[in-house]
DNA sequence: GGCTGGTACCTTACGACGTAAGATGAATGC
DNA sequence: GCATTCATCTTACGTCGTAAGGTACCAGCC
């Protein structure tokens, strides 16, 4: 009796495993995970922990955390609806644009690990594949086609980078970091900024996440007319 | 003669200290080792050791690591030429822009912090407020200088962020990459992307950087169309 | 001179991290 | 019944940021 490990059964300790773990359940797992309590939470361990499981049964289904990190960008990729080949190109581009943005928005962490990834997924490919299908379909020669997809990816996580950093989610803490502002304001220093905050940025009615759309149709017009120029003129 | 400790001077152990550790010694020996080393051999104990120093001898001059990453992403904001005055808003914000990008390439560990930096420094805002002012000078409403804005840096940035990231620096480099996409074209899926990055992204002479200068461009041409149309227009 | 307080630096230690190496237990094939 | 295989766990290592407290040295005073 002294060795014995599980003979008596108590209750449910651990039937075999109630549902057995794999690569799948860890990555949803760690995006639920990060999600919730932001990527530097993402620990092999707290993974673990949420999966009933120990640090090291992981590696029996990932490499190394990297490959965890690869698949969840690949999971946020797969949820990005691919460009609607109903639509003209700009129409499509312009949906596909807000469902990016709107896809990183929803998983903040993301765009922070992408830009450290050099292997893309499936998702990631078969989106990058459509995006590129659909420039071609509009009659867009391959330079023409890297300008575009190079223009549009740019301005989009770039966008995102800055809209997921920005110091305030709501009204609230709006009020504490114009408080925060106030040795700017008393310095005299930056006076356009400080205009530029006061008056414009801080004021009630403004809120960043609208910039998007002006900025995402002034490209997509910017690219039509030089699409239309490269076609045309020769 | 049992515990003394620095009596006899042999030669020059610890002649009190060569140079005394300051803050601004401290970040630039972090922006030089983040530069030769990456930003992932950061460490308190490796920047402490370039500077002839114990790791815990640097918290007498910042609060954390979190101040010292602050504190680097100023320096590159330190780097960046403010917008010439004496030039139309147009060509000063292309120069501001070919910058921007050179000082972030220098420093390719810059734009993955900057993400995650809340507290700008006075050489940030003292860039932030040259490039508000700039726009301003030209006769931009505040909301047509929070376009502007929003929309050259998310295109610059994310910009930079794709072109640190490309798995290749030189040519040598592009042919590995090639090599390790042949799973890719024997599965024929990804016809788009396949035909994209062989006919095109891998042919010579095609460089992803070369990219920036069309979008940039097409950027500010749009931004004074619709400045025009704004002022013009009522 | 000796004393005192402050500053700059060092020593030691802690808990968390990613993960290497190998043990253990249950399921499977003979 | 026994050997194999495979998923999981145990233990351990080196590294990280940094808390707590110690120590050498200097300035100003007596």
């Amino acid at each position: 009796m002294a060795t014995q490990r599980k003979a008596k059964p108590e209750s449910k300790v651990k039937p075999k495993r109630e549902v057995p773990l794999t690569r799948e359940r860890a990555l949803a797992a760690a995006v639920a995970l990060a999600d919730r309590e932001g990527i530097g939470a993402l620990t092999m361990r707290k993974l673990a922990d949420e999966l009933g499981v120990e640090a090291m049964s992981l590696y029996h289904h990932v490499a190394n955390k990297e490959e965890i990190l690869d698949g969840m960008v690949d999971m946020v990729f797969a949820e990005i609806d691919l460009p609607r080949t109903d639509l003209g190109w700009k129409a499509a581009m312009r949906e596909r644009g807000l469902s990016v943005r709107a896809a990183l928005n929803r998983h903040p962490w993301s765009i922070s690990i992408m830009e450290s990834r050099t292997s893309p997924g499936p998702a990631t490919l078969r989106h990058h594949d459509a995006v590129i299908g659909c420039c071609r379909a509009a009659g867009f020669s391959l330079p023409m086609t890297a300008h575009a997809f190079s223009m549009m990816d740019s301005y989009i996580y770039g966008f995102v980078m800055q809209e997921v950093n920005l110091p305030f989610d709501n009204g609230d803490d709006l009020h504490e970091l114009a408080a925060s502002m106030e040795p700017l304001f008393a310095a005299g220093s930056y006076p356009h900024f400080i205009e530029f905050v006061t008056e414009h940025a801080l004021q009630p009615g403004y809120a960043y996440g609208d910039e998007f759309n002006f900025g995402l149709d002034l490209i997509l017009d910017g690219l039509e007319a030089s699409a239309r120029r490269n076609t045309r003129g020769k």
